[in-house]
This record gives C-alpha cells, structure tokens and sequence, in this order.
DNA sequence: ACCTGTCAAGTCTGG
DNA sequence: CCAGACTTGACAGGT
C-alpha cells in the first residue's frame, strides 16, 4: 500500500508565512470608511493566499503531497455584518494561483470547516449558518479551480441528549444541501459524540465519503474494537471512497485514496488534546492492517508541530525501514506500507 | 519586544 | 438558566 502525508495549515519551518492573518469585527467596525476597511480584508487574505502559495511550493520542495488549507484565509467572510460583500471578484487571480500550483503539482488539497458547521443542530438559524459556511468553503475549492477530488472534511454535530434522533436529523438536513456542495464533503469521526461505526453509517446514508480519525477512534471506539475496525468497518470506509472514484469516472485508487487522520494524545491526563509529534508506531500498526484492504491510503497528520511533525515522522519511518518492520520510504514523499 | 485577555460563530457541563 | 470549558492562532491593548 503507498502512503502519502500531510499537514494542516501553517508552517513551523518557513517562517512569517501565517494563511489565516485576520481582523477582528470589533477592528473593522472601529473603521469609519468601510471601503477602505473592506480593501484591508481583501489585502489581508491576499497575502494569506500568497503565503498558502509559498507554503505548497514549501511542500513541493521537500515531497508533501498533501495540505490542508486555512479556514481564515478571508477574515470575515461569513460574517453577518459583511452579506453584501463578495470577495471573490478581487481574489480571483489569487485563488486561480493558488489551485492551479497544487493541480501541477498533483497535491491533494482540502479544508477542515469548524465546529460552527453543524448539520445535526435543531436550531434553524444554526443550520442556516452551517449552510453559509459550506457555501464559503466550496466557493473557494471552485475559485481556485480544482475539482470535486477536493473536499471539505466535517463532523455531524452535537447529539443534544438524543444521539440517534440527532443523527436522524443529521441525515435528513444534510440530504437537503443541493449536489454542488454535497459532493464537497466527507465525514469524519469525533472524539467524543459520534463515533466511527455512527459516522460510517451516516456517511453510507447520505453517500458521501468518510475520513476515518485513528486518534478519534482510540479516545471514543464506541464498542468498536480494533479488530472489527480494521476487519469490518474498514473495508466499508474503503467502499465509501469507491463508490465516489466510480461517481467521479476515476478507475485507480490511487487517483482518490481513502484518508485517514492521525495525531497522538498530549498527555495521559489529556489524551483528546493533540500532541507536538505523532508516534510513528500506532499509525504504522493500522496502516499495515488497512494495507490488507487497500493499494493506496492518504494520512494527514493532526500535530502542534505541524510540518515539523511530518519531518520527524519521516525520519521515525526510515528507523523503522531499517528495522524491517513492514515500512519502505520511496522517492516523491510517498511510503510503502507492507500488510500482516 | 513581550505578555495577557479576547475573538463572530456551537455545544456541553456544572452550579 | 447562565457562566465557563473546550480549542486555536492571531488580534488588540497593555507594559
């Protein structure tokens, strides 16, 4: 099975190149000429685009295939004192650079929308809001050109006391998004409501493919053992990512891998909060469990120290190679991983 | 230059 | 019913 890894968002190794630079609405209303303080929010995510391009010609040097963009790239785009406003016009060339290198240079790329994108909530004008949101995150993916092989990666939301009637109305406000942005989106596991057999299930429902959290998984298994994960549920994830390649016309798995996310625990008193550095030996104990159901599989790491953690996790990779233990690190950033 | 409280947004818990 | 925790990078205002 070929592995490829990546990181999310900014750099701990290029230095003052933040994507997500931001004003606060209490700064920008302090402005009292709001074109000039709408040209500062256009300038600012100009030079984040500009800093995400620097970061994914960061990621070409040193073989990463993989990034997840900022969120914040335009402060204040979703804001509800900003609805008149569409900065797309003035961004275009920016976001059309920024898509165009990451389709040159074969990356796979995506955002991570936050919690403030609940399809599970009751409230209407949350699910308005979480609406809203999606709308900003693919008219992105769309400015920057790249097609629906880039998605936005989303959790199903809070279960409000009643898990299965949450995940009920999950299913049926997120069947109501219009294709456009359905067939933008993949669930993944939380570390704490739902869980990766909930998630699996929700994301076979509403067809779309699901991210599959290990670290998630290890602080909230549900009665999913680790067997039945790899046995049962990841072969069914696998399918998730078929059944799109077959909507999409794409006949390698390698043309759209499964994805999976890892970090390690910060502490044994803190175990959902993420640490600096991922351990190379849980994350390599499932791939080569997954490598019996796939050929190919994308892991984005989940680290403070971003793609400083990447590095080091390569050079724990190769320690690993030179010990026999099932891992080989080819040329162009990508890893072998043997089954057992 | 550095430190600390705050930030647009949601949900859950505990008092 | 409401305040605070959760989590995160960066702003904003202070020294």
């Amino acid at each position: 099975m070929i592995v490829r890894f990546g990181f999310v968002a900014m750099s701990l190794v290029v230095q003052n190149a933040s994507p997500s630079r931001t004003q606060t609405y209490a700064g920008f209303s302090k402005l009292d000429d709001r074109d000039a303080a709408i040209r500062r929010l256009e300038r600012l995510a100009e030079e984040n685009l500009s800093n995400t391009l620097r970061i994914l010609k960061h990621c070409r040097a040193h073989d990463i295939r993989m990034y997840r963009f900022s969120s914040k790239l335009i402060p204040l785009a979703t804001h509800e004192a900003l609805a008149g406003w569409d900065p797309f016009e003035a961004l275009h060339a920016a976001f059309r650079e920024v898509g165009d290198y990451a389709k040159k240079q074969d990356m796979r790329v995506s955002f991570h929308p936050d919690h403030f994108c609940v399809f599970s909530t009751p409230r209407p004008e949350v699910l308005a809001n979480s609406i809203r949101d999606i709308v900003y995150h693919v008219r992105m993916l769309e400015a920057m050109g790249l097609d629906e092989r880039s998605k936005n990666n989303i959790h199903m939301g809070g279960a409000y006391g009643d898990k299965e009637t949450s995940a009920e109305r999950f299913v049926r406000q997120f069947g109501e998004l219009e294709d456009r942005l359905r067939h933008r989106i993949t669930l993944e596991n939380d570390d704490k409501t739902f869980n990766a057999k909930e998630t699996l299930a929700a994301a076979e429902t509403v067809q779309v493919p699901m991210v599959l959290d290990i670290h998630h998984h290890a602080v909230n298994p549900g009665d999913t053992g680790e067997e039945e994960l790899t046995e049962g549920l990841w072969p069914r994830i696998a399918e998730t990512w078929r059944k799109e390649r077959e909507r999409l016309g794409l006949s390698s798995e390698a043309d759209l891998p499964p994805k999976i996310h890892a970090s390690s625990p910060k502490h044994v008193s803190d175990p959902r909060g993420h640490a600096d550095f991922v351990s190379a030996e849980p994350v390599v104990s499932f791939l080569r469990r997954a490598a019996r159901t796939s050929a190919a599989l994308d892991c984005m790491l989940e680290a403070k120290h971003k793609d400083a953690a990447l590095f080091r996790l390569m050079e724990d990779l190769k320690e690993l190679e030179s010990r026999g233990e099932g891992v080989k690190v080819l040329d162009g950033g990508r890893v072998e991983i043997s089954p057992f």
